[in-house]
DNA sequence: AATCCGTGGTG
DNA sequence: TCACCAAGGAT
C-alpha cells in the first residue's frame, strides 16, 4: 500500500456501553439500569425531544404525565387540553398527533403499543427515527434509531464526506451495523447522550470520548468539520399588526387558527396578513371590530423557523355586550393561561396587557 | 426531494 | 447580533 489506511480500528459498541453504564444522564423519561422502561413514556419524551431540547422538554414531560398518566387517559382528553398542555413547546402538528397516535393506540391495539418498528411506523406522528427508537428503548428491538446526534458521532467516527441531508442512507446502514443485539435500547440512548455530551457540534470533548481511537475525524484533527451540510438560506422579514381588543367585562378577542399550517389549531388575537411589505400605518383597515384603536409603541418580534416576523400591536377598548366577529370569541383576561397560545401570541397579549396571569411568556418590547 | 413546521439556548 | 442547532415528521 502506498497510502495509509487513516485507521483500521472499528468502533466497538461494548466500549461505548460501558462509558455509558458511568456517565448516563438520568432524565424524568429514562428507566433506571437494567428496567424495561414503560412504552407510554418512552413515546411521549421520543414525540416531544423532537427537534426540542431536553431541558425545554423536561417540564412539560412532567406536567404531561401528570395531567395525561397512561394512553387511556391521553386518548381521551379533549383535544382542547391536549393542545393547551402543550402551548409553548412548538411544532404544534406534533400535539395532534400525538393525540391522533393515543387515539389509534387504544382503539387498534387495546391500549398497547406495538412492539415494531414497522407496526410503529404506522402511526400518527411517528417516523423512522422515532419507530426504531422506541423499538429499541421499549422493547429490546435491535433497530437502529438515527436522529441529529447520531448523524453527527457516525459522521465524524467514518468521516462521512457526503452532506447530509444526502448522506442519511448512508449514515444509517453505517449505524446498522453497530446495534449490538443484547442491548440495542441502551446503545440507541448512548450514542445520543455521547453526542449531547462530549460529541458536541462545537468544541467536541474528544478526550473524554470511549470512541476516541477509532474516530477518522478526530485522526486527522478534522472532527468539528463534520458533519458536512447543505446551507439554507433565512427567509425574509414579514410584517403585520395584530389586535388586542379588551371588552369592559374584562375580556379579550381570540380566534383559533385553521388546523394546518403555521401554529395550526392554536390561538391568537387576531391579526392582518403577515408580509414583507406590509404597512403598519395603514393597520386599521385590518381590525376585525369597529372601535378607537390605539397603535401601542414599539413593535414584537418573533422568530420562526424559515422566517421572522414582526408584529405593530394595536390595542383597543370596547363597551360591554360587544358581539364578537364570526368565528371569534371572548375570553376572560384572566384565563388566558388556559387558552393554547404559542410563544409569539403570548409575546403580543404581554405587549398590549402586561404579564398574563399564570402565564409564562417574556416580555419582548423593542424600539 | 424540498419545503414547511416553534422555540430557546449558545458561541 | 446572529447563525446554528436540538432525541424529526408530513407532504
Amino acid at each position: 500500500m502506498l497510502t495509509p489506511a487513516p485507521s483500521a480500528t472499528k468502533p466497538d459498541p461494548q466500549d461505548l456501553l460501558a462509558w455509558y453504564d458511568r456517565h448516563r444522564r438520568d432524565l424524568p423519561w429514562r428507566a433506571k439500569p437494567g428496567v424495561t422502561a414503560d412504552p407510554y413514556r418512552v413515546w411521549l419524551s421520543e414525540i416531544m425531544l423532537q427537534q426540542t431540547t431536553v431541558t425545554a422538554v423536561r417540564p412539560y414531560y412532567l406536567n404531561f404525565l401528570e395531567r395525561f398518566p397512561t394512553v387511556e387517559a391521553l386518548a381521551e382528553a379533549p383535544s382542547d387540553a391536549v393542545m393547551q398542555a402543550w402551548a409553548g413547546l412548538g411544532y404544534y402538528s406534533r400535539a395532534r398527533n400525538l393525540h391522533a397516535c393515543a387515539k389509534a393506540v387504544v382503539e387498534k391495539h387495546g391500549g398497547l403499543f406495538p412492539g415494531t418498528e414497522a407496526e410503529l411506523l404506522k402511526l400518527p406522528g411517528i417516523g423512522a427515527y422515532t419507530a426504531a427508537a422506541v423499538a429499541a428503548i421499549a422493547f429490546d428491538q435491535k433497530a437502529a434509531a438515527v436522529d441529529g446526534n447520531v448523524e453527527r458521532v457516525m459522521s465524524r467516527i467514518f468521516m462521512v464526506e457526503e452532506a447530509l441531508p444526502k448522506a442519511k442512507p448512508l449514515i444509517r446502514s453505517l449505524t446498522e451495523e453497530l446495534v449490538p443485539a443484547d442491548r440495542p435500547g441502551d446503545f440507541a440512548q448512548a450514542v445520543m447522550d455521547l453526542g449531547a455530551t462530549i460529541c458536541t457540534p462545537k468544541r467536541p470533548a474528544c478526550a473524554l470520548c470511549p470512541w476516541m481511537v477509532p474516530c477518522r475525524a478526530r485522526a486527522e484533527g478534522l472532527q468539528e468539520t463534520f458533519p458536512k451540510k447543505q446551507k439554507k438560506e433565512t427567509g425574509q422579514l414579514r410584517k403585520g399588526a395584530a389586535f388586542v381588543v379588551l371588552r369592559a367585562d374584562d375580556t379579550i378577542l381570540l380566534r383559533t387558527r385553521p388546523p394546518q399550517g403555521l401554529l395550526g389549531g392554536m390561538a391568537e388575537p387576531p391579526t392582518s396578513t403577515w408580509e414583507p411589505d406590509y404597512q403598519p400605518s395603514r393597520a386599521v383597515l385590518d381590525a376585525p371590530i369597529e372601535a378607537r384603536w390605539q397603535r401601542l409603541p414599539g413593535t414584537v418580534k418573533h422568530v420562526f423557523t424559515h422566517f421572522p416576523l414582526e408584529l405593530t400591536v394595536l390595542f383597543a377598548k370596547v363597551a360591554k355586550g360587544t358581539p364578537a366577529p364570526e368565528d371569534m370569541r371572548w375570553t376572560p383576561r384572566l384565563q388566558l393561561h388556559e387558552e393554547a397560545l404559542p410563544g409569539a401570541m403570548k409575546k403580543v397579549l404581554v405587549h398590549a396587557l402586561g404579564e398574563i396571569p399564570g402565564g409564562k411568556a417574556k416580555a419582548s418590547a423593542k424600539d
